[in-house]
DNA sequence: ATATGACTGATTTAGCCCATTTAGTCAAAT
DNA sequence: ATTTGACTAAATGGGCTAAATCAGTCATAT
């Protein structure tokens, strides 16, 4: 099974050079040539893990979004804090923001995603369904209030969070503030605003937190499984 | 006084008229002399009031920003109840909701100010810095936590208040929240978020609140004043 | 078996010309 | 003293063509 394994390094390989080329240059201005060269194979062999560009730039999507949840829960498990609803967005905005080429999905950045974004425009819902269902069941763990529907929460954490990472888009350089105080102050402000008047499970939460978090990136890495899908080759 | 009466009433028909066709076709699609048209005087009438249209643009931002400083006083002042943080940024953000014009120049529309918002960035700066300067005071009366920068407080309240008004645009159809509910939501969750451990003043809350909001309203006003400023003609 | 890169057809870009629009002016009208 | 609208110079945009780019294929090479 060499060959196999080469194969799916192949793959990577694709995916890692697509993913920073389409970041630094955007869609419309990243070809498939330029592309096969930085992962040092050629067109052709493109060709022989992706039916075309627009599949390619899904996979990049997915495989994009797979990092971010994993360095997502990388920091969650790292923390030695009583894991809390706050927290757990705080590390999801700073991995966000160390990843750029989700950076630009999130604030669905004309320039990165150029002719594509009018074929494909439901990243944004799929946060939203995410968040929902795991505000609902922090709700009935008791450990984010429940006098907010699980809906609305999900939706305002996720325009809100769409607000500070495109901040950086809006606000003039003289008032911008560092993006490490803007995680620590918007965490303080999450802590008091999402926490239930009696709150329950203060222990459970960081078990709950992260089992959640793992179900997400097991989801999505079925999403790009290679093979079966429509987003491989023939 | 009766030709300098009616002389400001031109300005004002003008800036109306300005404002309706800026905010409905854009800064570009928007000619001087519809403009003119629609305030029932002629082409060249404009250029003794304007003396190009740059300047009558920035004069429409600022009347419309003016205006729905004064909605915004409205709602603070029909308001029954205690008046708190949460509060006012719910009028706030109903206050913009409800002026087209501001809600474009908010969120930075391209259709809307074209190539005019190469050249003027700063609004969002303004906007900052006027909340730091509120929330300082704030601070001082008790009314909102102090654990957390003023500054910080208003960079973190603008960039999630653009994300609330922007979600417009990015939340797809089908995952939206009624505008009412999202107003309501945030109000919950500001009012936990930034009242601090011990709250004190509460009853001096809305005085302060008001008065602070007048302020506001009288220096715009003054950014504005016609005659001596370059946004007049000659 | 796998992988290559020259090749092709379709699309995009760049340059050009010309008709139309429009910002801003000013002599004439009220 | 005001206001107008015909006028001008500049900018815009549509239509066209030539050149260049690039996604995707496939005969050939390893």
């Amino acid at each position: 099974m060499v060959t196999a394994l080469q194969l799916s390094n192949r793959r990577e390989r694709l995916l890692d050079s697509a993913g920073a080329l389409f970041s630094r240059w955007g869609f419309d201005k990243t070809n498939m040539d330029d592309i096969a060269r930085q992962a040092g194979i050629s067109k052709g062999a493109v060709y022989l893990e992706f039916p075309n560009k627009d599949a390619l730039f899904k996979a990049v999507v997915h495989w994009e979004f797979a990092r971010y949840i994993e360095d997502w829960l990388r920091r969650l498990k790292a923390d030695p804090e009583n894991l809390s609803i706050a927290r757990m967005v705080q590390h999801s905005l700073a991995a966000v923001d160390a990843n750029p080429f989700v950076k630009a999905l999130m604030i669905r950045d004309q320039r990165v995603f150029g002719s594509f974004l009018r074929r494909d425009k439901e990243f944004f819902g799929l946060a939203i369904s995410m968040r929902a269902e795991l505000f609902t069941q922090l709700q009935e763990a008791g450990i984010v209030r429940d006098d907010i529907s699980a809906s609305t929460l999900a939706y305002l954490i996720s325009v809100t969070g769409y607000g500070l990472i495109a901040g950086d888009e809006v606000v003039p350089a003289e008032k911008k503030v560092g993006f490490e105080e803007v995680i620590r102050a918007w965490g303080l402000l999450l802590e008091r605003a999402l926490t239930p008047a009696q709150p329950r499970n203060r222990k459970a939460a960081r078990a709950l937190l992260i089992s959640m978090a793992e179900k997400m990136q097991i989801a999505l890495r079925n999403l790009d499984k290679p093979g079966t899908e429509e987003n491989s080759a023939r």
